[in-house]
DNA sequence: TTCTTAGCCAATCACCGGCCTCGAT
DNA sequence: ATCGAGGCCGGTGATTGGCTAAGAA
């Protein structure tokens, strides 16, 4: 089908695309060229979005392998206060899968 | 081949859909972002929900595309370099050329 | 500054989306994940953009169902504007009956309109037709026909 | 072979969708 | 009349990281 060559601002071969496409991929490049201009950031994606989200992962309850576990009641409990010295492993039937 | 049959499906699926059902995709997620460009003033709440529903199509065809890739590879992963070799051999999605350059694509990530 | 993100479909929607075709035990990195995160924003920004300057064209202030199925065909995306069209007329009919429903409910006198006999199921006057489709509002012969 | 990495799990909280009012057309 | 923007609210699913097998190299 027919295919329009795109301006090229290297020095490199043309480079041709669908002909359908061709003038909204250009007006397309000028919006995120401005776009880039503007905003003067965009790229380099963050380890994560949310703090909090974060700071949630971090603090929840894991079986051995790494995975997140079932909130128990005894993880409920143990809020603020360092009372009861409950450092017993937590075990759960995804545990022991093997 | 392989195509007609995924469009045929596609027909199928949408005939039968359950408009009750949610969707796939926000429909609110893709609303902000249509207004994203600020030509853009008002949008119906049709043309949201299929735009959404395009967007899932649109999904489907380019992973399914770059899966073929990952099997010519003879890998089990589909790597970021399979869907740029897709829209490489497919001229419809000549518009993400820019997005997902084939080459030099860990070049311009180390440049960052 | 808004978040760039919020323009970007939520990455676990894409993953999930992307699993539907792929076999079983088949993977997915997670620069694939992102890439095609990127690559569904660009499809937004480039069939919005076609809708919009197809709505300025014509006086338009909204971008409508309509709209959006001529930037997919005008963009050569016809397999999508078929069948997003079908889908239309879909919504369409269906909010139809959902305005029936609710205007039957409110004012419960009925001499001579009965209930609505057709439920969902069976739409099958003009949707689900074999004749070639065409869309509501043509600038220029706009035509699409099944296999 | 060595070594990178994607799936796995589920609890919080950002945000999605369903309301409402108001103004445009 | 209808139909969308914008605001509010309650319910909820996307976000999220450590470990290790899967598999890229």
């Amino acid at each position: 089908y027919a295919r329009m060559p795109l301006p090229q601002e290297m020095a490199q071969e043309p480079v041709y695309v669908n002909a359908k496409q061709y003038r909204r991929i250009l007006q397309r490049r000028q919006s995120r060229a401005k776009a880039e201009l503007e905003k003067k950031q965009i790229k380099s994606r963050k380890p994560y979005l949310h703090e909090s989200r974060h700071q949630h992962a971090l603090r929840r309850a894991r079986a051995s392998g790494g995975r997140f576990a079932k909130k128990t009641d005894a993880s409920k409990g143990t809020g603020s206060v360092s009372s009861s010295g409950s450092e017993a492993l937590q075990f759960n039937a995804a545990d022991i899968q093997r | 081949e392989e195509l007609s049959c995924f469009w045929k499906r596609q027909k199928e699926e949408i005939l039968h859909s359950d408009l009750k059902r949610k969707h796939e995709l926000p429909i609110s997620r893709i609303r902000r972002a249509m207004k994203s460009n600020d030509q853009v003033k008002m949008v119906s709440a049709h043309s949201t929900v299929l735009l959404a529903k395009a967007i899932e199509m649109f999904i489907l065809e380019l992973t399914r595309r770059a899966w073929m890739q990952s099997e010519q590879e003879k890998r089990r992963t589909l790597k970021r370099c399979d869907i740029a070799r897709a829209i490489r051999n497919e001229e419809l999605f000549d518009f993400l050329s820019d997005i997902v350059p084939l080459q030099n694509y860990k070049v311009q990530e180390a440049a960052n | 500054m808004v978040d760039e993100h919020v323009k970007l479909v939520p990455i676990a929607n894409v993953g999930r989306i992307m699993k539907q075709i792929l076999p079983p035990t088949a993977k997915i990195s997670k620069e694939a994940k992102e890439t095609m995160q990127e690559c569904a924003s660009e499809f937004i920004s480039f069939v919005t953009g076609e809708a919009s300057d197809k709505c300025h064209k014509e006086n338009r202030r909204t971008v409508n169902g309509d709209d959006i199925c001529w930037a997919l065909s005008s963009l050569g995306f016809d397999n999508y504007a078929e069948v997003m069209l079908r889908y239309l007329y879909k919504l369409r009919d269906f909010e139809r009956q959902k305005a029936n429903q609710n205007k039957g409910s409110n004012d419960e006198e009925d001499t001579d309109d009965e209930e609505v006999p057709s439920e969902c199921e069976k739409q099958e006057s003009a949707t689900t037709s074999s004749a070639p489709l065409e869309f509501n509002v043509m600038e220029r012969g706009c035509k699409l026909s099944f296999s």
